[in-house]
DNA sequence: GTCGCCATTTGATATATGTCAAATAATTAT
DNA sequence: ATAATTATTTGACATATATCAAATGGCGAC
């Protein structure tokens, strides 16, 4: 999962002043620092935490016949969680991978909830993520319904050129729904 | 958009039990027939009314090049709106055009803003179909990524038949992403 | 610095799917 | 019912992308 949007990081700002909100917060959150190579959730368990990146890369995948099939990317302000197994408390569809030493926000997912319930202002926060990442999820079936791959190539260089510049070539092709001696001849000849 | 879910159902079976919620919601909801080829939104304009269908089909579409690309297909019960346009007021980017006579319940988008702040469970329940519709779109954009057309076509007839059986060839090829010569040509081999 | 391991590029060929055109089949209107 | 329109199937060929294999390039371990 992964989102970013103005107005949701303005109302977060807000929140934050509330001082019983923040200590309530920081109470359950806790930091950590993960590796290149962690994984941050296993395929078929089940999401118990959300994940806010502060610094580093995370990507999710899944495997398919034996090989990865990368979903998304995440960075600095993004959140990593498995939207699915978090809510109905299924066993994820996805894995989640720190690809870089990545500092992480956790809080789990049960107190999260807990939150949400005591400072509406946290529900709300909530519900726009939730709009926002599936008006994200809209924009990217768009792209990988009928774009060809040198068009979903050059939409992921105009409005993510972090994660061009950043991840090396088998994720993004295969996050493209291309294999990456594709993605190479597509780079040679721009 | 288009979500369904077993608690959402139970949770707005529970909600219009309150007199209170019923009366506003009626006051503001109409019930219309459209005939087929009607479309409920169109591409560019602002999505300013949520649909709720009580008989009939409707399908999601855009243009790309001069042709349609069909995003969703929605049946009874099902939802039609276009979440970013509504959400944002910002023009849709997709139309919705009534593929049979169809009875629809009309609720203008500002009315639901209202509604939702004044009853609680209302709230609840657009954040739980927004969980709900990530969750669908996040399985869709799955099946676009990696499945081959035949696998895609397959995935559509098992979880949903009743749009194989319903809806012409040339709108479930360009869901799956693929032309309708080759759709035609999976069916025929099996 | 050198070796060894990955990542990336390049090449040759196979395959899936698209395109254009025509022939049937199914619906709709008269 | 018949004609007209529209939807679907089928065929021949073009193209994009995948696959397999090998060559090159970059980078960390020692």
């Amino acid at each position: 999962m992964k989102y970013q949007e103005a107005t949701i990081e303005e109302l977060l700002t807000t929140a934050f002043q509330d001082e019983a909100l923040r200590n309530a917060y920081y109470e359950t959150a806790q930091e950590k620092m993960f590796k290149k190579g962690d994984l941050l959730l296993e395929q078929g368990q089940i999401c118990r935490y959300c994940y806010t990146l502060l610094s580093g890369a995370v990507r999710g995948f899944y495997l398919k016949d034996g090989r990865e099939i990368t979903t998304s990317f995440c960075f600095t302000n993004d959140v990593v969680m498995s939207l699915e197994s978090a809510t109905r408390l299924t066993p994820s569809p996805e894995s989640f991978e720190v690809l870089e030493d990545s500092l992480v926000e956790v809080v789990s997912v049960e107190k999260l909830n807990q939150l949400r319930q005591q400072f509406p202002v946290l529900e709300k926060v909530w519900t726009l993520s939730m709009e926002a990442y599936a008006i994200w999820l809209e924009e990217r079936l768009a792209s990988l319904q009928f774009a060809t791959a040198k068009e979903r190539y050059e939409q992921l260089l105009e409005r993510y050129p972090e994660i061009v510049r950043n991840v090396q070539l088998s994720h993004i092709a295969s996050y493209l729904g291309i294999t990456l001696e594709t993605l190479s001849r597509i780079r040679a000849k721009g």
